[in-house]
DNA sequence: GGCCAGGACACCA
DNA sequence: TGGTGTCATGGC
């Protein structure tokens, strides 16, 4: 099974997921800063604060208070670092394109990806999602449960680097915007909902695909 | 009451 | 480069 199977096995059983939810590519960013190691549920609150105060635009985040900032995404969890990390996303906008994200944007995604791991509280999970979501360039996103999910299912081993992960979903699959989109999203899902750190596998649409479960059959 | 959530960074060897 | 501690709220 090759993974644009596993991809349409995903389409069919969890349905399209229209990622990311966000109305602005500046709102994408935020949300990608914020729910970093914390569940997105506790981000949708964080987001709908910053909006009833209107700091979601980028030149009310360059403006604001940053103790207020801690208070209005306190929801979060780690708002102390993160409140900084806009702050810091911010300033660098500012200082080096005009505050204007269709400047930053307007580069290779080698370039947008290097700039965007320059600044402090962006590693590649978030740049590779700003990069996808936000700037509409196709650059896969690996996160937590992919890394996961991969290793159970046996093709790629549990040390496997974020990197590699990345550049092994690149070469297998066409260079889609919309199938990269899509399929991370798809990923999490699954994840969320059975490929969890305790599996959930009695329902999981893959599972016959899957070495780790497989694995645990025998053993039974 | 413990575990985990759509990570990243500092510090250390 | 690799391993560990830190950041912190909220849902289950």
């Amino acid at each position: 099974m090759n993974l644009i199977e596993i991809y349409q096995r995903l389409v069919e059983h969890f349905g399209r997921q229209g990622w990311w939810p966000a109305e602005t590519e500046f709102e994408v960013i935020v949300g990608a800063i914020l729910t970093q190691a914390s569940s997105w549920k506790n981000v949708e609150v964080a987001i709908k604060n910053l909006k009833a105060e209107n700091l979601l635009s980028p030149e009310a985040l360059l403006k604001a208070n940053e103790e207020k900032l801690q208070r209005v995404i306190r929801s979060v969890g780690y708002y102390n670092a993160k409140a900084r990390k806009l702050k810091t996303f911010i300033e660098f906008l500012y200082e080096n394109y005009d505050g204007d994200l269709e400047k930053l944007f307007d580069q290779n995604i080698e370039k947008l990806r290097s700039e965007l791991l320059s600044i402090w509280g962006i590693g590649q999970e978030t740049a590779d999602s700003i990069i996808l979501y936000a700037a509409n360039k196709p650059s896969f996103v690996i996160d937590a449960y992919t890394a996961r999910i991969m290793s159970r299912l046996g093709l790629a081993r549990e040390d496997t680097s974020y990197y590699d992960l990345k550049k092994l979903f690149e070469l297998q699959l066409p260079e889609d915007l919309e199938l990269y989109k899509e399929f991370h999203a798809l990923l999490v899902e699954l994840g969320k909902n059975y490929c969890k750190t305790k599996p959930l596998c009695d329902k999981c649409p893959i599972r016959d695909t899957c070495e780790e479960w497989k694995d645990s059959l025998k053993k039974k």
